[in-house]
DNA sequence: TATGAATGAGGGTTCATTCAT
DNA sequence: CATGAATGAACCCTCATTCAT
């Protein structure tokens, strides 16, 4: 029979669970009930509901940073800023469950998954900061001073990626996705 | 005797608390004893906890944007994206434990103080937008043009500098303020 | 108002409680409708289960070495190991849920509260032995060889006591606590 | 290939198990894991926890049973107590972690198990009550007054022995089984 | 103005049991 | 003869809230 696959059934109904209430208000009742399953099923599969959400953010930016580098290839140097821009909001407009649990979680240094969030996080960061060093030398500049770009401009860049996305998406969908990158790239 | 304010001792008690645990994982009871008050009082003084943490946040908010606007008083429009930029950035650092509450729920759309929360992000995007839009009149650009230049734009800047700021202030705290707003401002 | 005792409310349904299902199989639901209180007022009053449980047996041994101390008072040697055996009876009969958990109990050592039962435990097993050594002083032999009655006779006495006293109240009521003395007393 | 019997595991590891956390907190699961076998087998090998447990039980106390019996052929009576006391506590401490499973449940009147185990004790007590009565006989007292010794004080004789021989292992490893028999036969 | 004992709904988790394979 | 994924009732415990003082 073809058996369905229930821990990602529950993953799935995690992040929309706790998209709408948040990690520590989404219940587990709550995530079997839209996952369907029974809620000791939940603890079958995830040895608690700390590993089941590390197991969501891992996912969730394991899908970002395969967006951004699947985006990168084969792009030139100036080109990489604004292409993996539109590679995140993209990833994140398809996933805005996960962008707004991702937002809300990922400077909590408390969690029990604070480690593995940690290291996704940073590899996001750099993914971004390789294109901004990218830009710089192809706009002429030395390989030198492009190292003075560091992590957090890359971190400052996702940030600008997230706020604009979520404004856009909860307050101003009728934009489009091209617009809200000219605001996000031109403006500063 | 100097009385103290017991309605301030609690907002500070919840920010502080807030802080380690988020919002949800705050209780009431720590709340009390960290303020060193009775949990009773928090009852007396907020009508629940819902109104306890939206006077967190508007007064988190408000003190914001009274820093944005007392920056950039008297600041030409060339120099207002890094002077507001500046203003939020130290703002942000002398008071951490708001910012990480603020970057955990300004994009939660389930609070109850979630209106409120809105309208204090929306007057702080507001303001930044302006401070792009000074700018980038200043530099010759029509008023026309420069109203292209919207609120997401505002929201970009906020998130900008939101991330770099926690990037800064959790994981590279040796940084100067200056390198974090060079690493900002002169990127993209 | 004429405040009832809470704490001893709840203590006295838990051991009610726990003697028809033992001390795993107590609930806190059912100790707490027994008990005629909320559910939350446990946690209120003791700080877990074990918590709870740790004082019903602090309070269950202070109640016997209490009952063993009284008896012996004023009475000479030769006849002390009658005396505290009757009193030992006599308080297990009139506390029969508490001996029946007790006996369940007194030899686990992996609860939370094994070290305060223990001590409770050798107090009362040295009680006995003290009795037991102040007979065979009294009947004639030296004070050196009275220590060599140890703890460990104290333990036997109190086995000895306990097994007649269940096997009496559970399967033979209608004997005569005089006859179950003699029964423990002459026939080894 | 020498098939191991998968009974005889299940009921080894049910034994283990539960002379560490009591049997209400052995879990199926560390039962199958202890015994090396798929939680499955548990049922498909005992229609449930209680009726391993009741095995386990009936088990134990064959095990003693035996080994009285054994200790008592040939014997003649005056020699009877200590010999059969001496064959349980070397029985008891051979199996200790049955011995403490045994001094925890045999007094519980709730269990599912609680006729077997009724039985199993009765049988216990009688033949200790039987080896006193045979010492009475031939310390030269009459058949008929050695019938005013009851299973009561068989039951006294093993709450004794078990008192004694937990206190020892548990507490006083170091003397010797000579030296525990004479704390408890001479006494009192 | 302030207190803290009491509440009860709801939280995360465990575990004996079932059943399709 | 044996397995292990799945179940759901029941567990211990937390916590926002109330109210008599």
């Amino acid at each position: 029979m073809a058996r369905v696959n229930t821990k990602q059934l529950i993953v799935d109904a995690a992040v929309a669970v706790a998209a709408q209430h948040g990690i520590s208000g989404a219940s587990m009742d709550q995530i079997a009930e839209t996952a369907g399953v029974a809620k000791g099923s939940l603890y079958y599969n995830f040895a608690s509901k700390d590993a089941l959400f590390a197991e969501v953010m891992r996912r969730g930016f394991e899908r970002l940073s395969a967006a951004i580098d699947s985006a990168r290839e084969g792009v030139p140097g100036e080109g990489a800023p604004r292409i993996v821009a539109a590679a995140t909001l993209e990833a994140l407009r398809n996933n805005i469950d996960l962008a707004k649990l991702m937002a809300a979680e990922v400077f909590r240094t408390d969690r029990a998954w604070a480690e593995t969030m940690n290291e996704a996080r940073s590899s996001v960061a750099t993914r971004l900061r390789d294109a901004l060093r990218d830009a710089h030398v192809a706009a002429g500049n030395s390989e030198q001073s492009a190292e003075r770009i560091t992590e957090t401009a890359g971190a400052a860049f996702f940030g600008a990626l997230a706020g604009a996305c979520l404004d856009w998406l909860l307050f101003r969908p009728e934009l489009s996705l091209e617009h809200v990158l000219d605001e996000v790239l031109t403006t500063w």
